[in-house]
DNA sequence: TAACATTTTTACCGTTTGGTCAAATCTCTT
DNA sequence: AAGAGATTTGACCAAACGGTAAAAATGTTA
């Protein structure tokens, strides 16, 4: 009678992850991220995630009870990723330094982690089913603390008076565009597939927009 | 011995459309909009077309003869609306109206047509598969002719130097962000589903940021 | 109203898909 | 080396899905 205890998850014996459960837990969710980035959660199968894990569907639901715990356990993963950039800003800092590191950092985000922010993109274009709790509840949490701060830049006249949270909106649209729109960015462009040569002039673009008029004081 | 002639494209006789199929196109189209755009492609059964569309699925299918013609029906019908906002954009005009009516324009789009906008977004997330042509052709040629134009202005010092194509992207992206993005804007601002309330400072927020700095003459 | 074309429905089919089960194999420890 | 537990596999299943065929019903027109 095998399967006394399902993988990592005894109820009586929380044991410690094996070395083979380990990574192929990180096979399969490595595979599911590429299938669900390219086709969304309904038009991933089993199937096509088993074999890009080069492993067997059942011996893929022997690690992930169904289809839907895979796809929120790279959710949940991604969140930290998500919030990471928009915790280092300081309200220490100088505006212009931080806002322009921010971009920064979201843009490198875009370009190093495509796949993600596709993933993160479907999700709430179908409505956040999964997470959105955590948008109401954690990312909320800290995109109120992180506006206060520009409030009070922009209370200081370091900063164009705006509303920071959509502020905060424009930041993530521009930037997350040229991972989630890639497609079209390259068409209209011009460029072939796998062609990142792009970003360098999103960035300008970014930097004259948000750090032109937007700041105020120094300069 | 019925269906000697598909609904609506006979090759014998072309004939005109009959008002009862003109009528029940429109409901179908109307359905698969208000579907697709919640779930996806693959997340969209026949189905649920049908009955939101008040129809039983064979009868849906008398009109269109699948899933993926009902789609490209669809996205053909949304490209027109996609450009009609950048091709109003002129040489004569003054630049800031010019800009300002544009994003004007394209977040009004998004307010008035949501669905119609995630379509385009889930679309351009799977890769463009049905659009890709659309985008390498009418879109390039449309966005190269505006580009010069907003160039023109760079060069006679009415607009902030920076890439045009981006300047582009920078308003599509953060003009779409309200619809595509809606459920996360809603949750971060702690309002109720339904509530569109945040589109005033949207308008005003995109205001200072691309009519700001951007902007150098005049003023 | 009769004849014809159009529209709708009922019943159905083959495939795909998410998921299960029990047996077989492998791995690790003693 | 042996046994216990962990992993893998092959065979399978029920439901959902996209789509079809043919007859029934409805609308249109002469």
């Amino acid at each position: 009678m095998a399967r006394i205890r399902t993988a990592g998850s005894s109820v009586k014996h929380p044991r410690s992850k094996t070395r083979i459960q380990q990574e192929n837990e990180k096979r399969i969710l490595l595979a599911a991220l590429e299938v669900f980035s390219q086709t969304g959660f309904h038009g991933a199968t089993l199937d096509r995630i088993a074999s890009a894990a080069d492993m067997s569907k059942p011996n893929l639901l022997y690690y992930f009870k169904n289809k839907e715990e895979i796809h929120i356990a790279l959710l949940t993963g991604l969140l930290d990723v998500w919030l990471a950039p928009l915790r280092e800003i300081s309200a220490d800092g100088d505006p212009m330094l931080e806002i322009g590191g921010y971009i920064r950092r979201k843009l490198e985000s875009s370009r190093e982690f495509p796949r993600e922010s596709r993933l993160f993109a479907n999700e709430i274009l179908a409505g956040a089913p999964h997470i959105g709790g955590f948008l109401q509840t954690e990312l909320k949490q800290l995109v109120d603390e992180k506006a206060k701060i520009l409030q009070c830049w922009i209370d200081n006249g370091q900063l164009t008076p705006c509303d920071p949270r959509h502020l905060l909106f424009a930041i993530w649209s521009t930037t997350q565009h040229y991972a989630d729109f890639s497609v079209q960015v390259r068409h209209v462009l011009g460029l072939s597939p796998g062609d990142k040569s792009y970003y360098g002039n999103a960035a300008q673009m970014l930097d004259t927009l948000f750090l032109g008029r937007l700041m105020t004081a120094s300069d």
